[in-house]
DNA sequence: GTATGATTCAAACGAACGTTTGACCTCCAC
DNA sequence: GTGGAGGTCAAACGTTCGTTTGAATCATAC
């Protein structure tokens, strides 16, 4: 059927229905059929279930949070980056893993959802995955929003991850309340309407002028 | 242990561990346990363990949308409302809910999140409960928004629902992004910095001034 | 008190679960 | 060709799953 590996063959497998069924809704059997492979084969090359789910995420996250990095770097060596420049960086590594494989992003998104809560392993996996890019990313875009207290930056941060993880981990919603009339898998559309919307978004004055706590 | 009955406890008892570990990860003996009732009763009262989780989710999301439509009623009835008016009507009804019973509303949108990708079963019953909000929120947002295209419109209103669903389903991230400094569960600050966040973004210009379709 | 319907209970049902095992391939080094 | 490591396989392990059953218990009406 396909010349991939057994070990490339069970990630693909893993990935599209461990967020099409969740974790425990996804059963060893279907998944090593669906993959083409022995039973068996999972705790051969992954060692258990659990681990199989890490692997799946630490695959596609360190080459897309590398690429965010990256870009960064590129535009902090040609001096101050704009709000949208960064913005940019950090939405634009996803956009353009969407446009390669479609429906990746989306399954990947969803168990990295399901699995953060799944358990106290899982949750402190995934903080270490995104320690880098917050280190990077948090005094960036400070630099650009001086205007905000802290409160109000971190606040408007979170709303940032809020729509970049939504909008790739349920793109069909877009689609069913505009009644058919956005298309979310039209890359170039989805880029520039969220950069538009957060920026704005993160550049209006702070909700209370005068804050009794942390300027 | 408690004066509420079998049905209530079962709900509860579902609302927060199908959201802990999700539908398939919840087993009916730890639940009916957590609950202090029999194994049977789940499908003595409910007919099924899917058809339970479809309870819990009717039992809250009823009440919630209702207010939300009262809300809206008593604005239009004092004329035209503002943007940051409709958006409190939109949200403010969840923090409520939240001030009230603090772990219900994360647990309940975890698992509407998670139940919506399960089943095309799942999905309609969803569809249905989201509805009626739909036809009355959409036409009073788009009257505030006149200098949209209906596609950017649609693209900000999802926008807008993310940013919602996020805050509530993950308010931990919050507090771990910004080192412990915010604190999520302050409803009056989540509100304001939500409606104002939000007002921006969606008042903003439309990214593309010339659009070729769509006006 | 006794009949009746609603509820709760312990026990059991077959099916499916994650994991382990040991035999069996395959392929390259020697 | 022989040895041994890496990989695959069917089969079985004990456990747990959602659901069903039929008897026991409860409340209410007569």
């Amino acid at each position: 059927m396909s010349d991939l590996s057994t070990k490339d063959r069970l990630l693909d497998a893993a990935e599209a229905l461990f967020a099409e069924h969740g974790f425990s809704g996804t059963s060893l059997r279907q998944l090593t059929q669906a993959a083409g492979v022995n039973l068996a084969a999972v705790n051969y090359h992954f060692g258990s279930k659990e681990l199989l789910a890490h692997a799946v995420i630490h695959r596609r996250f360190t080459p897309i949070n590398d690429e965010r990095l990256a870009l960064l770097d590129e535009l902090e060596a040609r001096g101050e980056p704009t709000l949208e420049e960064l913005l940019g960086a950090f939405v634009g590594p996803f956009i353009r893993f969407r446009e390669r494989e479609e429906h990746a992003l989306t399954n990947l998104i969803r168990l990295m959802l399901r699995l953060a809560t799944a358990s106290e392993e899982f949750a402190e996996q995934h903080r270490k995955i995104f320690q880098h890019i917050a280190e990077r990313f948090i005094p960036a875009f400070s630099a650009e929003l001086p205007h905000l207290d802290r409160k109000t930056f971190f606040w408007r941060l979170n709303f940032t991850i809020a729509v970049m993880a939504m909008s790739h981990s349920e793109p069909e919603r877009l689609r069913l309340i505009s009644g058919g009339e956005c298309d979310p898998h039209d890359m170039k559309e989805s880029v520039e309407q969220m950069v538009t919307f957060l920026a704005a978004g993160l550049r209006a004055d702070a909700p209370h002028d005068s804050p009794e706590e942390s300027r």
